[in-house]
DNA sequence: CACGAGACCTGTTCGC
DNA sequence: TGCGAACAGGTCTCGT
């Protein structure tokens, strides 16, 4: 499930029930699922370490403790649930961290796509990510003039996560159709008033999602419901709520791509 | 540099 | 009903 919003909404729901925790111990229940350093490693160091703060950079979580800092990727399928101790593990979980308060924080992860990495040093994580779109970096000069340098389908260079941090495939289809930009159209190509455009809707598109706490979609649930409200993703067949045209579900990158053919011209 | 294909995984849905 | 294909919110690596 998780994008920019999804990612956002975890870290605003976990924050409270993890900081001033100490991680008594930890389960890794799929080995790969830790991308540095050894298991074993791992579990030694972890054990005892407080919680001082819980972030996001992009779409990581950045679990802060004393020494260290536990970033985690979920991927595609990935999610982060607390349960009461007394509530076992479930089927997909790959990763547990035992806590004080008589709680678990348990990685979920049906696709086992994620990755979990605890490190001294986040920025050798981080260090290639694009600007936060809802930070003060990000601006319609700093868009307009990086689309410029480069010459690259729109879509997938807003999936690119070096060059903005925290989209993916959902919002990138609504912040097209709400900037009535065509997915194929070239980054080069675009007007100063066409990158102010698509700036405003990245920031209000992602806005929305967090507001809305997030899309749900099929089995992984979390109370979001900005699913509700897609412009154009996951509608092909359904009416353009802005000009009524048929949505269209095209492949770009080899990713589902929804635009609307009236809104969205390619030219 | 830009782009497409394939890989990594499991589960659900769709067409025949 | 059964069964294979297509598809899924992400990212990495390789070849052209």
């Amino acid at each position: 499930m998780p994008e920019l919003p999804e990612v956002e909404t975890i870290v605003r729901g976990i924050r409270p029930e993890l900081i001033g925790n100490t991680i008594l111990s930890a389960d890794l229940l799929w080995a790969r699922a830790l991308a540095t350093p050894s298991a074993k490693q791992f579990k030694q160091q972890v054990q005892g370490q407080k919680v001082k703060d819980v972030t996001r950079r992009a779409k990581y979580l950045d679990i802060a403790l004393k020494d260290f800092h536990l970033l985690i990727h979920l991927r595609m399928s990935g999610d982060i649930i607390i349960r009461q101790s007394k509530t076992g593990p479930e089927k997909h979980d790959r990763l547990l961290l035992h806590l004080s308060n008589r709680k678990y924080l348990a990685f979920s992860d049906t696709r086992k796509f994620g990755r979990v990495w605890f490190t001294k040093d986040p920025g050798s994580v981080l260090a290639r990510l694009g600007p936060e779109p809802l930070e003060s970096g990000f601006t319609s000069k700093w868009l307009f003039e990086n689309l410029r340098k480069r010459k690259r389908q729109l879509k997938p260079l807003l999936l690119d996560q070096t060059f903005i941090a925290g989209l993916g495939n959902i919002y990138t289809d609504e912040c097209l159709h709400m900037a009535k930009l065509h997915p194929l159209a070239l980054s080069n190509d675009l007007s100063q008033k066409q990158a102010e455009a698509l700036c405003e809707a990245i920031q209000s598109v992602l806005k929305e999602g967090i507001r809305r706490n997030g899309a749900s979609i099929d089995w992984v649930y979390r109370g979001g419901d900005y699913q509700n409200y897609f412009r154009v993703y996951d509608r092909a067949g359904g009416a353009c709520l802005a000009c009524g045209t048929e949505i269209q579900r095209l492949t770009v990158g080899q990713r589902g791509t929804h635009v609307c053919p009236k809104c969205q011209r390619l030219r």
